[in-house]
DNA sequence: CTGAAAACAAGAGCAGTGCTCACTTTTGTT
DNA sequence: AACAAAAGTGAGCACTGCTCTTGTTTTCAG
């Protein structure tokens, strides 16, 4: 049986519907385009109405990244259950970029101006493809070391602290070069999505951005 | 002698001055604290006043993004004199990205909604860094080669076209190994400082920032 | 079934933005 | 002194987030 009253129900529906207008005007007009005003209009409704759903402008903007992160790390993890490596990871982030570019740029990008996301509400999701990130990094390691090869990283292991404890903090302890190793990759994958994405290289990437990001994941893997 | 008349003195001190006083907003408060009107209550002067000056908003912020991506990759060219090397460029930037955060945002993070930068007034000055990493890659290959050690880069070239006809616009010829090498050092180099600037790794790394680039930089050194 | 309470919506208003346009004042030159 | 160009003015348009007061529903308990 159903425990909420259609009172509640039709607050959901709103709250989802605002949402997912929300989205729809970050992937066509980026975070600048997100407008309360805008969606009190599409909702049919005068514009301090949407004030009841939602608090500010800020906390729609928390869900939303919320949302991008959720979605991205979902994507990713299912990727992996079909093929576990580093690059299939960078390549579906990569992927997903391309499909939501504006969604990339609310959560990769530069921060809102004024706004603090609520480090609760999006930390977590937030971290959960590099904590993924790691730990193939360290199964791939632990694969090499069998072979005999070993990462030799000996560099002033206290740059690694606050990773370090931010992954203790999940139950995590992994050693100083499966942490440098795992950093390395991931501002790699970062830096050229981002780059991509914004433009920084100029034009003529299209066709070439999956070979580029699997070169660049090939040859970080000596 | 001075061929400029009082009138063209007085407009370009006007002109310096409102480049100034964005810098500086942008400096306090991010782009988004770039406001027209805002400058010409600073300049003592109503708001309709400025746009005898600056065409729009988004003119001004061209100029802001030009006068930024000159300054970072002077400061570069400063350092690399001292002493030529990845590493230095890298720390160079970080750097700079650690006293003009938001001049930082504004070059390489995302791009202003609305606003296309009109290629030929940025592109060239935005590319100055990565020609000289590109040079600097080169260079260290060359060396490398004398002792015996070969880059091995076979992945499908096609990737590298664009990157490849942009140095050639400039008069370079740099190898595959050669581009490949240096776009994934360019891409670890942004992408660390983006993470760093933008908060994505969260607190607590500001006495670390340094070590941290010269171990990503280390390790892609092999 | 009725009446209080809670939820929702409306609409005016504030302070801010970029930008335009008609108009006046200042300035430099002929 | 006359005149044209440049600089400055002030009102106005359309937009934003957000608040506050007023009115209207809807819910739910007595």
């Amino acid at each position: 049986m159903d425990h909420t009253t259609p009172r509640q129900r039709a607050r959901l529906e709103t709250e989802a519907h605002i949402t997912q207008i929300g989205n729809r005007m970050i992937d066509d007009e980026g975070v600048a385009g997100l407008s309360l005003r805008a969606i009190a209009r599409e909702l049919g409704v005068v514009s301090s109405a949407v004030y009841r759903y939602v608090q500010s402008r800020d906390e729609l903007l928390t869900i939303l990244i919320r949302d991008a992160f959720t979605q991205i790390a979902d994507a990713v993890d299912v990727a992996l259950a079909e093929e576990r490596s580093v690059e299939t990871l960078a390549l579906t982030m990569l992927k997903w970029s391309r499909a939501y570019p504006n969604r990339w740029a609310l959560i990769y990008g530069t921060p809102i101006a004024g706004y603090e996301a609520p480090h609760e509400e999006t930390t977590v999701p937030g971290t959960r493809i590099m904590v993924t990130l790691a730990a193939l990094v360290a199964e791939l390691t632990a694969d090499a070391e069998e072979t005999g090869q070993k990462s030799a990283y000996s560099a002033d292991g206290n740059a690694l602290t606050p990773l370090r404890e931010g992954l203790e903090e999940l139950g995590l302890d992994y050693g100083d070069d499966i942490i440098m190793e795992t950093i390395t990759i991931w501002v790699a994958i970062i830096g050229l999505i981002n780059g991509l994405r914004f433009g920084q290289f100029g034009p003529g990437y299209d066709d070439v951005e999956g070979d580029l990001m699997t070169g660049v994941i090939a040859r970080l893997g000596e």
